[in-house]
DNA sequence: CTGAAAGCGCTTACAG
DNA sequence: CTGAAAGCGCTTACAG
């Protein structure tokens, strides 16, 4: 009876069997929803079960049959209204499938230590999706081998992967305001980490090259951290020296303060102050605001989606690149 | 060899163990960094462990020692500033004590109804932080008895809680702006569903119940989404009408875009418009906003450490709770 | 220092 | 429909 390895002693399945008078079998059987089950013998696990506050053991579970149920997200950070639909679509396809995931965001240098440190279950899940993540410097040493992965919005070059034509996007907007007589801007974010993504880059180099092409050029790009309180600064300066001008930037995170500025000003916003956003954030709909819509939440499902057939092995082909075109959606700025 | 349950078998420490001509034992001891191996035996698994790719089962590996040393962390949420500070400063002292958290915000029904369904291994952790979301009402059902829990921002019979003195903060912003010879607006927050927290209200009460003791009264409470755009929209209509007036947020999230409209309306804030926060967020840092500051971090490290103890079962006593005390911080606006 | 073995709490053919 | 038993992949006294 040496069993007080652990101070509290927890009801397993074989209490459960005792008290219910059955074997285990059965006992894992109704928690299971098998349908060989008599009703009263059902009846009466159950009861067991209530009586005795059963919970089952979600190591043992896994470990005896081998899968989670469970799918890792990781992503840079967990801010903003991006994250929130991407990551409700794929919990919409998880849950359908009888998954569930576990959120990992990288906010902090110490974030992405605490993942490597440990063969955590969060690299033992049953597949892995990874945004805007470099998953092929940063995480392959540390991802099982044969582990599915789907990445989003970063290339790779073992695993499928989802993407938005950032640069295209860029190139649809630059068509947009090429016809625009006046100046023209942009604000973007400049990345402040390795792990962090190229979009905003990809996005601006479309820009510049489509205005280019059409003998127009960017009058100034300033850049800021993803912050509204820098934006405004940036916007005040635009707007004390130009009453006209048309703004590019590269999240509708960013033209919020800018179009507030304006407006707030007194500048006619989609006359005189023509402002862009990218994305189609929930903030841009709201705001009547132009934008490069970007499908995030096709994203997610279609991620969600691949990384399904993958696990049960319904994919088999090599890695495939899914890209997304994003579209030019005038709105009232 | 009736293996092929699993169409890809893992490697496991049976066949590391092979592989090093030693015993399981031994390879789960040179995993485990006992110092009871000798070095060229540790070596000689070390060198089996990276040629055949192993990885250990964490499953097996919970199953078997009984811990998970893993902390689920429920929010309600997960956008804004105040979530990143608070995870941080919970991970800073997890990860000192070989912690991990999972992160699970109930962003939506759907995140809620995901939990309750499986006895998931969210729930079956070492132990749950839970950030202003209803343990008793809400989670108690689901969570196995004799797990460690504690919450922030709210209170529980059952377990430790730590708090913040809403109320009190609402008085001492109330106490500072019953000397302002202006009118006094108030922007809240009106909660969308039922699992949000009460302290945008606690902090109203207490805001008001200060200001009428010293014979004053706010003239006018605007209940806002936690969104930028419709406080825009607000902070517009009130400066339209008055030029002169003293504002209080119940968040300083919601003071920023007040601010900015005011701002570059060309009022003087911080003399002819005052605006007074709750929080303390890096934003109201960066901007200058008089706040009432809450301990983020403290409440983060305290929740971490009260749990630990509990687990670590250093701390036997019944459930506390810590109430810690906001401060006004007077800055430029 | 090391191996053989029991045990962690489940699931799942297998045989009734 | 049901029970006994093997097995999932680890850890950890126990006995050398």
């Amino acid at each position: 009876m040496a069993k007080t390895k652990r101070s509290f002693q927890r009801v397993t399945i074989k209490d459960v069997a005792e008290y219910a008078k059955v074997g285990v079998g059965t006992v894992s059987r109704v928690l299971n929803n098998s349908p060989h089950v008599d009703q009263h013998t059902r009846q009466r696990v159950l009861e067991a079960i209530k009586v005795l506050g059963y919970f089952p053991n979600p190591h043992a579970r896994r470990l005896s049959t081998g899968s989670s149920q469970l799918i890792t997200v990781i992503t840079p950070e967990m801010k903003g209204d991006f994250y929130q639909i991407l990551m409700s679509a794929i919990d919409e396809v998880l849950f359908k499938y009888g998954y569930s995931s576990l959120l990992y965001p990288l906010y902090n240098e110490k974030k992405y230590e605490a993942l490597k440190r440990s063969s955590d279950i969060l690299l033992s899940t049953d597949g892995l999706i990874v945004d805007a993540v470099n998953v092929d410097k940063v995480l392959s040493n540390i991802i099982k081998p044969q582990t599915p992965v789907v990445c989003i919005e970063q290339e790779s070059d073992d695993y499928d992967s989802i993407m938005v034509d950032n640069y295209y996007g860029g190139i649809i907007a630059g068509d947009y305001f090429a016809d625009f007589d006046m100046d023209i801007f942009v604000v973007t974010h400049r990345k402040s980490h390795e792990l962090e993504s190229t979009v905003f880059d990809e996005r601006l180099e479309g820009f510049q090259e489509s205005l280019e092409k059409k003998g127009r050029s960017i009058d100034k790009v300033y850049y800021v951290p993803l912050d509204w309180e820098s934006t405004f600064e940036v916007a005040r300066r635009i707007f004390y020296r130009f009453k006209r001008c048309a703004i590019f930037t590269t999240t509708d995170y960013l033209a919020v303060p800018i179009i507030e500025v304006a407006r707030t000003m007194g500048l006619k916003v989609g006359e005189d102050v023509r402002v862009c956003g990218f994305d189609d954030l929930p903030i841009a709909q709201v705001l009547e605001i132009t934008t490069v819509r970007q499908p995030i939440a096709e994203m997610g499902r279609l991620a969600a989606e691949t990384l399904i057939k993958r696990i049960s092995g319904k994919l088999k082909e090599k890695p495939k690149k899914y890209i997304l075109k994003p579209e030019l959606v005038i709105r009232s700025t």
